[in-house]
DNA sequence: ATAAAACTGTACCGGCGGTAGGGTAATGTG
DNA sequence: CACATTACCCTACCGCCGGTACAGTTTTAT
């Protein structure tokens, strides 16, 4: 969903590695651009080694097949977002107790996140995945699938707070309400690209924050 | 948005086509379920040449290249889907005078149709593109825009007869809703996609649904 | 019948994914 | 410092693919 880098962290991280972790990451991190502008199969190992200043040799030392950089690449994605939407949404249980203020708070900080980033949303490996999944192995479908049912858990499990003190003003199902978080994230990512406004994606992350608010706000009368 | 197959009416179509446009049709359609399955980059034209039964001259007779053929195939999906988005909802309005009711009928029945794809909605053209826009040229990309700012006209039209009619309870710009609904559908096609739950589409519509008749329901009192 | 349209066939180029295998520099560790 | 392991580099090769060039042939519409 979200793919942020944590540079001052990643560069001391970095340090404590070995050269030749460090070097994978270099490979990661220049191959996951790559794919989230050209797509998977267009990117080519060449490029790839020669942005990364290494030989095919090299490449191949630390990826046995292209899919295998797909699998390190989503393995790697996956993390980042779990880190970044901890972040996000653990901010707001420190700042009230009310489940329902959380979860506004989160939605909130979401976009101001995505809106604070300098050439917009990147792109999410997810979708990228799966307009392409026949490129793919099982394994990396699978990983895909246990990704978006991990947002999907984290956020059911929020709106199960919420609902013990707000009943919802129309019968909603939660684990849906739960994934039209991401559902709004990731057409939001599309709708920003294809209009070259980044700002669409917190506009349409902030507009479902209102749907949320109206649909758990306790009713006049 | 949406690409469905208007059977009888392409065969009755195609009768009245010389041969060539129909090996030209012929070959995006193939091209088209390739692209949306495997990427743009990763679809081949030995791949498609093969199963259209022509040899590799005769697909280069028709598109002097790859991005000729990645135009045709954005202005094909365009066509199609304005086609089925206009019968959808302009179908709302032959059944009520209410615009409200027309955008909700609207809704319902676009749910309904994704749902009843049998193999889930195979994809969209648009987010294959953004996800792969360094393929492609500058024409190809402004296409790709017009096509969304066409959405976001077509349904903010209707809002702006609803918001006539009924004051929304929550303040929202009118074009951002109108995006919501793009957002939706792109968003659901991905995730729907990742879980491999084509049913998925259709429940993040209804839930989208759910939200603009609480927000524009008249409040008691 | 005939001209135009719609192809086919063959040959070629360079780039890319991937393999094979031998050689070498850098690195962490005792 | 020694030394094994790690982390690469170098060269050569294969087959597939996008794309070009161009001459020849069939099919179609009129």
């Amino acid at each position: 969903m979200n793919q942020i880098v944590d540079q001052s962290g990643a560069v001391s991280a970095d340090t404590a590695k070995g050269k030749g972790e460090r070097t994978r990451d270099r490979i990661l991190e220049i191959a996951e651009q790559a794919v989230l502008q050209k797509g998977f199969g267009a990117t080519s190992i060449e490029e790839i080694i020669c942005e990364a200043e290494i030989t095919k040799s090299g490449f191949f030392y630390h990826f046995k097949d292209k899919n295998e950089l797909a699998r390190a690449l989503l393995l790697r994605h996956i993390d980042q977002d779990e880190i970044i939407l901890d972040q996000v949404f653990n901010r707001g249980q420190e700042l009230t107790d009310d489940p329902l203020q959380q979860f506004l708070i989160g939605l909130k900080m979401l976009a101001e996140l995505v809106e604070d980033l300098p050439n917009g949303h990147p792109g999410c490996l997810i979708a990228v995945y799966c307009y392409q999944e026949r490129l793919f192995d099982q394994e990396v479908r699978q990983l895909n699938q246990q990704a978006v049912l991990g947002w999907r858990d984290r956020f059911r499990t929020i709106l199960d707070r919420v609902v013990e003190q707000y009943p919802p003003n129309e019968p909603v199902d939660l684990d849906e309400l739960a994934d039209m978080v991401s559902t709004v994230v990731e057409g939001g990512i599309v709708m920003s690209k294809a209009l070259g406004r980044p700002q669409m994606l917190a506009n349409q992350i902030m507009l479902l924050r209102s749907f949320v608010k109206l649909l758990f706000a306790k009713q006049a009368g």
